[in-house]
DNA sequence: TACAATTAGTTTGTATGCAAATTATTTTTG
DNA sequence: CAAAAATAATTTGCATACAAACTAATTGTA
């Protein structure tokens, strides 16, 4: 009466809740960025300039987890719309200047409800919020080790 | 002397770590992934045949929550690995039957060795990895209501 | 039973995502 | 200081993802 559970079952895994779960999320992010006329991706590279004026390529995609292949067109894209400039640096011309633009900055006002919307739909207690937030770190924090 | 939070901080993001999380998890899994020749949406179609022998586009995407436009080119490259087979059914013909072929089953022996090495990537303690699975349960379960 | 509505898959278009190769620039070093 | 190494960004190639449009087959119904 073997009663050994199938680590290969899906039901068991930890990861896959975890992959439907941001992809879930990023679904439903998807209408209430649209009114901004941006994406999931879109959203959390002008989250990050909201916090500061001026990046580059690098820095952001260290900041995101981003590839800079995945960047690169991104940045073109939100320059087109009028909410980064892109310049090269004059010191190192290596590196692009990302700047936000004013445009980029009134965005900001735009999502001011959107953390609310997606708390409720989200669903979580105070508690679990936190408990999940700290558990989310933990993970990041051993899967980016020993790389 | 204002102390409120922004809530638009990347900081005090839940989503934004569970995106993270999932991504980084599956930049994990992929150089395992490698030796069964599959990628990370490959291998959970075929966790879920592991469990079943016969199934169609549609049955696949509600477990796996993922759209038949995404599924139609992964099946077709699972067949030409020749890890399923495709073919429309003949009792209802708008119905594709993808059934799993013996190579198919076999590779399951090969992907053995997975789930151990990806929690020990992951690192959490037996009881921070159950309040995370069923954290996520309870998050999807939410974020899956009143579509 | 015609025909409208529904259902299952496929195709198309857009946007990630990342690895690997490439280009350009800067830094390090023999 | 010139060649090698390192760094930053871009390009290319492949694989998701999903919405929307489309095709084909089946079901419901007036």
């Amino acid at each position: 009466m073997k009663k050994e559970k199938d680590s290969l079952k899906l039901e068991n895994q930890l990861c896959f809740p975890i992959y439907l779960c941001s992809k879930e999320i990023i679904r439903r992010y998807t209408p209430l960025l649209e009114e901004l006329d941006l994406t999931y991706t879109q959203y959390i590279v002008m989250m990050y300039f909201w916090e500061r004026e001026t990046s580059n390529v690098k820095s952001i995609g260290d900041a995101l987890l981003l590839d800079s292949s995945t960047l690169t067109p991104l940045l073109k894209k939100l320059e087109k719309k009028g909410y980064v400039s892109r310049v090269r640096s004059s010191v190192d011309e290596r590196n692009l200047e990302i700047v936000i633009t004013d445009k980029g900055k009134k965005l900001k006002e735009k999502a001011r409800s959107i953390p609310e919307k997606m708390a409720n739909c989200i669903g979580l207690s105070e508690e679990d919020a936190i408990t999940l937030y700290s558990l989310m770190y933990k993970v990041l924090m051993n899967v980016e080790k020993e790389v």
